[in-house]
DNA sequence: CTGAAAGCGCTAACAC
DNA sequence: GTGTTAGCGCTTTCAG
């Protein structure tokens, strides 16, 4: 690996000066600037990322802190998150923490150690615990949380109108003829639970129809968790008429469970859910869903950070980006009315 | 941000003490050592890795580099790895390339400038050229290919058995009935390609089936294209009563396109696949399709990569991990006679 | 065992 | 415009 020095030898010429070349901060004369080039050809010179950044004390790189990368929802925010950050000569690492505090804490105790510039942060869904962001934030490191936003932290945040999107989704399995609705939910910690669980409740109000907390069931956003909430809730006297996941893997979940008990959907029971299940159009049943801009998501939120590390000035107070989602009607919530027509 | 300094003024050591302590392995005396423990912990120090990299020349940090992350078949290899890394104190930096060997080249140089120990590397498609992953290996950073194998060039290689997977899955077609098979394949300058087209070749000769040159498409490996092909394939006169698809992607737009002409999968056309579909086993139709140890290919190629790293001895000569997949039968292969039998 | 000091490759004053 | 040099935070000889 050629340095600096090799370089500026074979041009001979001061380090100083390939330095400013490379920078082009500083004019340097035609001649040089033609033999420094040369010699950086000829001697396949790159730059050492590891040095300028311990002189310049930035390291051009952002972390992204993950909640649980098997959902198929993240993959498509980091990679416009990834788009973002190599558009503007940022580096993108990417972190899993399977929803463990425990190790959202360790995540970010590497990353400072390898001095990230900024944090793109999805929290964990286990603990309502958010020091360690507190700790980045003190570190000089700035951070900007998605789709998850912790209380309790004054941190700029992109997210989605996650009360408007399941109010949505449920007025519409009521409109088709619904009125006995059971809700697969989060964490409580989670603010997304929260919200998902108020367009729950308010579009049931918004019919008049009583909320049942029979209904109402919490799990931790797994596939697993959806299948034992779903079963759980079929077992019992007084069965839905549909379902409302939280998201996608609790959505599967359900599917799944509902399958077990040899149920139909959406034949003998409806189904509804925020998220999408990937490949809903051509796999069935065709799961009505609530699309979020994902890659939107992804893509403002390193913007953001980008922009806030880059002018420090421009953004003097926590910027919050709220998004819409849209909903995708789709057949597994059908009319009840077609469907018994249909028997 | 403290410094290596400020905690050795702290605690009235030297610097060097201060990292002999850090180290482990220049013996400090209790005294001493409590007192530069007292210290970190007081200050908060955390070492710089950074300008711990620039003294050793070691990074720890590892560059995977995939084709297609929309893929879903390699999130879960990333993770693979990322465990893999995590457990051995390396971080791992993923890259999407969009099977474009520019992309490639680009992010080769990127990693290189920041001096990345080792490269996991799944080659674009597009393109036999080789000539940057030469330049990495020239430079100095071990590399390991997974998954799609480039000729030409002569690395460490984990891979899974395309050949037999390939030939078990038509062979399965074969003996449910089917004598009349499509393949949708990749692009033949992966070696992909050329050994799942080589798998099916070997099934239909087995059986003493002639291989059709008019029932072998190639295409990209994308779900379009997997759909352009099917609806090409079943435009013309002498429709298959089976399709073999290349790999997950291409099966889904299969699918698409099978639904757009209005047949059904398996009544009317059957369907096998490389790879597995996300949920296929909740969703319909579930696909019959070629499970890989995806998670494994991750996970041993890091390990394998780690291993040169830190014994280079030890590995004199390239190796090279063929990994088993398995054929998992689902509904989309069933046995024609059991559809007719259903008429 | 412990401290002093050189130096990794680069940038940014600062002199000329 | 260009060269010289200090120093980013750390590890690693090398004396003592």
């Amino acid at each position: 690996m050629a340095t600096i020095k090799e370089v500026a030898k074979k041009a001979r010429v001061s380090v100083g000066t390939v330095s400013n070349v490379l920078s082009g901060s500083v004019p340097v004369s035609h001649g040089l600037k033609t033999r420094v080039l040369a010699a950086i050809q000829a001697l396949d010179y790159h730059p050492d990322h590891v040095a300028r950044s311990l002189k310049t004390k930035a390291t051009k790189t952002l972390g992204m802190v993950i909640s649980d990368i098997t959902n198929p929802f993240f993959p498509q925010m980091v990679r416009g998150a990834e788009d973002a950050a190599w558009k503007r000569g940022f580096l993108l690492i990417t972190f899993n923490t399977d929803d463990r505090i425990e190790r959202e804490r360790q995540v970010l105790t590497v990353l400072r150690a390898r001095r990230a510039d900024g944090l793109l942060i999805v929290h964990a869904g286990d603990s309502a615990d958010v020091s360690h962001i507190q700790a980045s934030l003190n570190a000089g490191i700035e951070v900007v949380c998605v789709d998850r936003i912790p209380t309790g932290i004054d941190v700029d945040t992109v997210s989605v109108n996650n009360t408007d999107g399941a109010r949505d989704a449920v007025a519409h399995l009521i409109e088709v003829g619904h009125r006995r609705i059971g809700i697969l939910i989060g964490p409580p910690a989670l603010d997304i639970s929260r919200q998902r669980l108020r367009g729950y409740e308010l579009a049931l109000e918004a019919s008049g129809i009583p909320v049942d907390p029979r209904l109402i069931l919490r799990g931790d956003f797994r596939e697993e968790s959806g299948r034992q909430l779903t079963l759980e809730m079929l077992s019992k006297p007084g069965r839905p008429s549909a379902l409302f996941a939280g998201n996608a893997m609790m959505a599967v979940g359900a599917l799944r469970a509902i399958a077990e008990v040899g149920l139909e959907c959406p034949d003998d029971i409806a189904l509804a859910t925020f998220d999408e299940i990937p490949f809903s159009n051509v796999l069935r049943p065709q799961v009505t869903g609530v699309a979020q801009p994902v890659y939107q998501m992804g893509y403002q939120a390193a913007e953001l950070l980008i922009d806030k590390l880059e002018h420090p000035e421009k953004h003097p107070r926590p910027v919050h980006i709220v998004l819409e989602a849209e909903l995708r009607i789709r057949e597994s919530s059908s009319h009840p009315a077609e469907l018994s027509a249909r028997a």
